[in-house]
DNA sequence: ACCTGAACACCGTTCAAGT
DNA sequence: ACCTGAACACCGTTCAAGT
C-alpha cells in the first residue's frame, strides 16, 4: 500500500518479511509483495533473480539475530545455546522455519550456512574428526528445523481455535521437549567420542594402495 | 494421456504416484493429474476435499512397504530398522522426502502416524515414560525426514550434471552418512537411561495440591 | 457414482521499452 | 538505477448440471 515508486533492495526484503509476519507465507506472493509496494510485479526481477531468491534474503533477515553468540563455553553447552537461538529466530516471524526449511533446502540462505559452520566448530571442539562434525552438525540442524516447523504449525493451529480444551501433551512446555530433543542429540556426540568416534564413517571408494 | 472416463480412488493415487516419480512434486498438479486421466480438473474433487488430501494419499502409498517390520529385536536395532526403512521408502520415488515432509505438517499421512507409533513403542521398551517416549520418536521422524529431503535433493541436483568431479563429502557415503546420525540419537537415548530419563520433561503448569 | 463446463481468483516469470 | 505494460503459461477450487 505503498505509493511512492522506487525502492532499494533492503526496503523489498523489509516489506517482504512483515508481509510474512502478518499474512503467512502462503500469502507471500511475488504479485502480492509487488502490490504491497505500489510496484509492478516485473520490477521484483530487477532486485532479485526469482522467488528463491528473495526467500533466502527473508530468511537471511529472520536469523540476523542468530548471527553473533559467544564462542566461549563447553561444546556442547554452545550447541544448545545455538540451536535454541535457532529456534527463538525461527518463532520470531510466522512460518519461519517453515520458510527457512524450504530456504535450506535450496541453499539460498547465507546465514543458515554460518550456523551451520558455528556447529561443526563445536562438533569440531567436542572431538570428532571433520567428516562426523559435519554429520553431526547437520543431525542437529534437522532436528531444529523439524521440531520448529512442527512446533509452530501447532501454534497456529491452535490460534486459530482447534485442539479441545485438554491441551495435547504435544503443545504444553515447549521449551523443556525442545531441550529434550537437543540433549538426546548432545548426549549421543558425548557417547560416541567416550567410544570409537575418531574413526569416521567407512570411506566407500578405495584408497589408493601405499 | 488415458483417453477413458471413469476411475476410482485407486487408480487417481496411483497416477499421482506415477506422475511424482516421473516428473517430481512441482510437476504434479491437480490440473496435470486430470489430464493425464483424461479427465476435467473439477472431476478430482468428487475423490478428494482438497489437494493436501491427495497428497496425504500419495505418501501413504509410498510408505506402504514400510508397514510391516518385525516387532521382536532389541529397541535400538528396531529404531535402526524402522528409520532405515522409512529412508529407503522416500528415496524409492523421486521427491519423495519433500512429498512425505509436507504431508507430516498437515497431518494428513496415516502411514507415517503409524511409523511414529512404532517408534514410540521401541522408546518405550528403552524404558522411557510416555512423553518422552513420544519425543524421542518425533526426534527420530525430523532427522530422518530432513536427512533423506537433504540427501535427495542433492542426488537430483547432481543427476541434473552440477557438482565439479570431486564428489563432496556429502553425496558419498549415504548409507553410512545416514546410520551415522541414527546412532546419534540411539545413543543419546541410551545414555539418557543410565542417568535420569524417567522423570520426564517439567510439568510446565502447576498440579493441583493434594 | 463419477464427470463436464465454465467460471473465479489467482500464480511466477520475461522482456522490450520507458524515465 | 529502477520501473511499466503486456503478455505467456500456468495454478487450486467451486458448483450447477449432466449421465
Amino acid at each position: 500500500m505503498d505509493t511512492h515508486r522506487r525502492h532499494g533492495r533492503d526496503e523489498v526484503v523489509a516489506k517482504a518479511a512483515h508481509l510474512l509476519d502478518e499474512y503467512g507465507l502462503a500469502d507471500l506472493t511475488m504479485r502480492r509483495l509487488a502490490r504491497e509496494l505500489g510496484v509492478t510485479p516485473g520490477a521484483l526481477y530487477w532486485h532479485f533473480a526469482d522467488k528463491q531468491e528473495l526467500l533466502g534474503a527473508v530468511a537471511d533477515r529472520i536469523l540476523e539475530p542468530t548471527c553473533r553468540e559467544p564462542a566461549d563455553a563447553p561444546w556442547a553447552a554452545r550447541i544448545v545455546a545455538i540451536g535454541s537461538g535457532l529456534r527463538e529466530a525461527l518463532l520470531s516471524s510466522t512460518d519461519g522455519a517453515e520458510l527457512v526449511s524450504a530456504t535450506f533446502a535450496s541453499g539460498t540462505s547465507q546465514a543458515l550456512r554460518g550456523i551451520l559452520e558455528r556447529l561443526v566448530a563445536a562438533a569440531d571442539d567436542a572431538g570428532f574428526v571433520p567428516t562426523n562434525a559435519e554429520l553431526a552438525a547437520r543431525t542437529i540442524v534437522y532436528y531444529v528445523l523439524g521440531f520448529t516447523a512442527d512446533e509452530q504449525s501447532r501454534l497456529q493451529w491452535d490460534a486459530a481455535g482447534a485442539l479441545p480444551h485438554e491441551q495435547s501433551v504435544l503443545t504444553s512446555n515447549p521449551n523443556a521437549r525442545f531441550t529434550f530433543g537437543l540433549r538426546l542429540l548432545t548426549d549421543g556426540m558425548a557417547a560416541r567420542q567416550a567410544s570409537d568416534a575418531d574413526d569416521g564413517v567407512d570411506p566407500g571408494v578405495a584408497v589408493p594402495a601405499p
